[in-house]
DNA sequence: TAAACGTATGAACAGATATTCATATGTAAG
DNA sequence: CTTACATATGAATATCTGTTCATACGTTTA
């Protein structure tokens, strides 16, 4: 009965490959063929790189950081500048720059009592510079 | 008096220009002259501009979408076959094309039952490698 | 027209996150 | 050593966000 059932016509006509197919897949869907869910499955990045990725646009997707990282490309500043820049808080400020620097987005180093932090290096800002680029249109 | 305080040293070396400043920056903070401060903060791009960049990192910033874009960068897909390379729910996936959409990253259109989804231009590309690049360094 | 299928969407819930407040830490000056 | 200042940080809170579930919508086919 199982196999009145394949032969009849269970197939159909792969629009990608042009290939016929059994209707195996799980979410009934039929409009690409197995073979090409499987290329594509095995061209993805791995996990830990397509994260590694997300998480770098993540910390660059928020308005503080992202007015924190604007601010450090034009130049070295301590953290009370930097508020003072945006309007903000010191804390908000320290908050916000821990993240930056668990990301590796920024340096620092000790001035006296001040901190002064910097972008991390030319990468970032070459990101950043993207991003302008792109919502400029 | 007021002019006596004024007299009696309440002045700096800026660090940053090397002339004399006075103490008058609410944060407290002298490690920077008041020029300096609003020079930055003309500099800064309007706030909507930088908002905008943001939301695009921030939309980026999402492994689930991230993994879509992958995916699309590689070819155009519908929505259960993205579903399935992902291993999530077609629920799930919709939600976040529908994100994709109104930040413009993305373009649609029917065939017949289906959806197709592409990248919306070759710049979503260029950034998605750009941060893959960083991350691989 | 009814059934099947692919997709979209609203509500709900759990988890993440940005800011505030209070306070601790580290450094320099008196 | 005490005080002042710049920064860091933990806790608390309000807000945001991603997934699930149920269901509606749109298209094709019988």
């Amino acid at each position: 009965m199982a196999e009145e059932k394949q032969d009849k016509s269970e197939q159909f006509v792969c629009s990608a490959c042009g290939d016929k197919h059994p209707q195996e897949r799980e979410t009934g869907c039929i409009c690409r063929c197995p073979e090409i869910i499987a290329e594509l499955e095995q061209c993805m990045p791995c996990e830990e790189e397509i994260y590694d990725v997300s998480e770098l646009f993540r910390v660059l997707g928020d308005l503080t950081r992202a007015k924190i990282l604007f601010a450090l490309s034009q130049r070295e500043m301590c953290v009370c500048d930097i508020a003072e820049v945006l309007g903000m808080t010191q804390s908000a400020i320290s908050h916000q720059l821990r993240v930056l620097k668990q990301a590796r987005l920024v340096r620092y180093r000790r001035e006296g009592k001040a901190v002064s932090y910097s972008i991390a290096d030319h990468h970032v800002k070459t990101i950043l510079s993207m991003g302008i680029e792109h919502v400029a249109e």
